[in-house]
DNA sequence: ATATATACATCGCTACACTATGCTATCGCT
DNA sequence: AGCGATAGCATAGTGTAGCGATGTATATAT
């Protein structure tokens, strides 16, 4: 693994929090489950979205526990158990509010980068 | 100051690396000392970073540690000793690197979004 | 039989943001 | 002269999240 930021597409901290977005909008087009949740986010994302059990299932929990989400068993004709997923109404509400904020927050760091842009060079001035 | 989040503090989450970019991105501009940058990013954020010293200061250390800043001291003829840190050719490469990252990034949630919008509603098929 | 995919769960490590605190220097006010 | 506010850097302590590792268990393919 890379110490900071050094290499790999996407790091750990540029996903941070994120993350949390992207189960929330993954969960508005319908109840699934952890294992699913994972796939869907890897395929989708092109593999930015590379989600660890150790990550997604502690974040689920978190979420249930703010009312974002339900979970519910539904155990298959085969295979096994499944802990399924609904979006709440909260959290439909949370989805919206945190990717406004999201937007909000890509668009003051483009701010930002348009004013570094003109005077990238001669920042010297020693 | 945008308050959104449920309250609870998540925003901490969404900020966290994102503020390695921003800090980035204002020594773009030119050096500076890091009571300056924080309020720097706090004007220019519209107080959406809003960072503290327990945060910043550790932040410029590790920056400084990866060869990213060169952080030196200069007396001012009047007022306190100040740590000015100055950006390095591989903090520039960095930056590019970053920004790069968050764009994509960027494009992907929205893509997400995208693919959710339609099914937002009739989700519980339960 | 054995490997792979499915599926959830949790311990333990590490990194990091933030609070709180401490220190010193200068400025403005009275 | 006294005092608070602001400037400016530093760090110990706390809480939490990401994630690797590991465990459990079933189904399918080779």
């Amino acid at each position: 693994m890379l110490s900071l930021w050094g290499g790999a597409s996407l790091d750990r901290e540029l996903r941070r929090g994120t993350l949390g977005i992207a189960v929330l909008i993954v969960l508005l087009r319908g109840s699934t489950y952890g294992y699913d949740l994972a796939n869907t986010l890897r395929r989708e994302s092109g593999g930015i979205f590379d989600v660890k059990e150790g990550t997604l299932y502690p974040l689920l929990y978190r979420m249930e526990d703010e009312g974002w989400l339900v979970g519910g068993w539904k155990i298959p004709d085969r295979g096994k158990p499944r802990r399924y997923y609904r979006i709440t109404e909260k959290g439909r509400h949370q989805a919206g509010e945190q990717l406004a904020s999201w937007r909000e927050l890509n668009a003051v760091m483009e701010l930002m980068v348009a004013g570094s842009e003109g005077d990238a060079r001669g920042a010297e001035s020693s």
